[in-house]
DNA sequence: TTGATTCCATACCGTTTGGTTGGTATGGCT
DNA sequence: AGCCATACCAACCAAACGGTATGGAATCAA
């Protein structure tokens, strides 16, 4: 199998693995193109090479990988939820394993800092976060179909505030890094859970 | 009544009014001393002559500005809520008036950003929203013993929850400037309240 | 009045920022 | 081979950053 010493898209990549680990770490303002590229083992020239400036850089970002991190870590698991308590697993899961630098967490911190002033990357993040509530959206209503999600739910108003309730919960967490933070939030988080579920019988 | 030409305490003031309006606006690392001073109309002598450095002026701005800004939006209002009905209206009307720069998207905005990698400021952050918090936990206790909160809810738990859904919401609106997110939360969080109610006979 | 101190403005400094420039090496194409 | 676009690097740049040094006006203690 012969091929260039480096595909390009191979670079491109590498900037966006450094990418990921600054703007997640650091933020969007805090993280400059010099961190970036230093941890890519590149230089400015490569990176201006593939992006023109460091807010398409950060779209791009935010499109690509956190979009990947959402699909992956909410949206995979959520498409084979055919039960409440499989909502609630995959839940379990990612409160448990929620860090700093989750996808969840950069998308929340990023939008939070730069989505009321920087229209270009409040349209890509919001692109992130509706694929979000959408598939929140998708369990409600197939639960509901099923039987199993109680009839008067609008699917719609309810994937806002778990999306909301959850994003909150990344925010909480960096605040009072205490391990107590995260158990409360996930009593509580389970017992609203269990509000949406179908009464019996 | 005569005074000096100019309070010390005035000044500090001013620059408190002036760094509230820039950090609201574009958080704290976008935020510049010197868009401060200008809007101020001061300079950076006095800034500097009031506060060590920048991190110290935020720390001050949390502790003072959006410490008061939560304590009279969600603290004080809270003090009088004898019904779920009045807990509810507060929540609409915070919904319902909330904006970019409001204290509550402001604390929200800035923890996200900074809390993660900056001690200090996590501290003074996490004093606000415990404060937030303990107004709620609150609220659930005192429902709880005159029996208008369901007995099996765990006030802690619940103020974590609540804070965290509104936290994420001022974040949600950030990303989607449209009017629909708002009376889709707001919908969710009025059937989520709901689900709180001491159950009736 | 005098001396010390608080308060604040002007001017400046070193560093870092995002971004540019000129040039070179690479590899595909004809 | 010869050519040319792509991919990348090293060096550089103006601007903005947070912060400082200095000096003077106002105020207070004596």
């Amino acid at each position: 199998m012969k091929q260039r010493k480096k595909q390009p898209a191979q670079t491109r990549q590498a900037i966006l693995d450094a990418a990921d680990a600054e703007f997640s770490l650091h933020g969007y303002c805090a993280t400059g193109i010099g961190g970036i590229v230093v941890r890519a083992e590149l230089t400015k020239g490569a990176l201006f090479h593939h992006f023109p400036d460091k807010r398409a850089l950060a779209v791009a970002w935010v499109g690509e990988r956190l979009g990947a991190g959402i699909e992956q870590d909410w949206i995979a698991p959520l498409e084979g939820a055919a039960t409440l308590d499989a909502l609630r697993d995959v839940c379990r899961l990612r409160c448990k394993e929620l860090r700093a630098d989750d996808a969840t967490s950069a998308l929340v911190a990023v939008a939070a800092e730069t989505a009321a002033r920087d229209e270009p990357l409040a349209a890509v993040l919001e692109g992130v976060f509706s694929a979000w509530r959408a598939a929140l959206t998708g369990v409600f209503e197939r639960g509901k179909v099923a039987g199993w999600i109680y009839p008067a739910i609008n699917p719609e108003a309810e994937a806002m505030m778990f999306v909301a309730a959850f994003a909150g919960f990344t925010v909480s967490m960096k605040t009072s890094r205490t391990p107590q933070a995260r158990q409360l939030f996930l009593t509580a988080f389970e017992g609203y859970l269990e509000t949406l579920r179908a009464q019996q019988g």
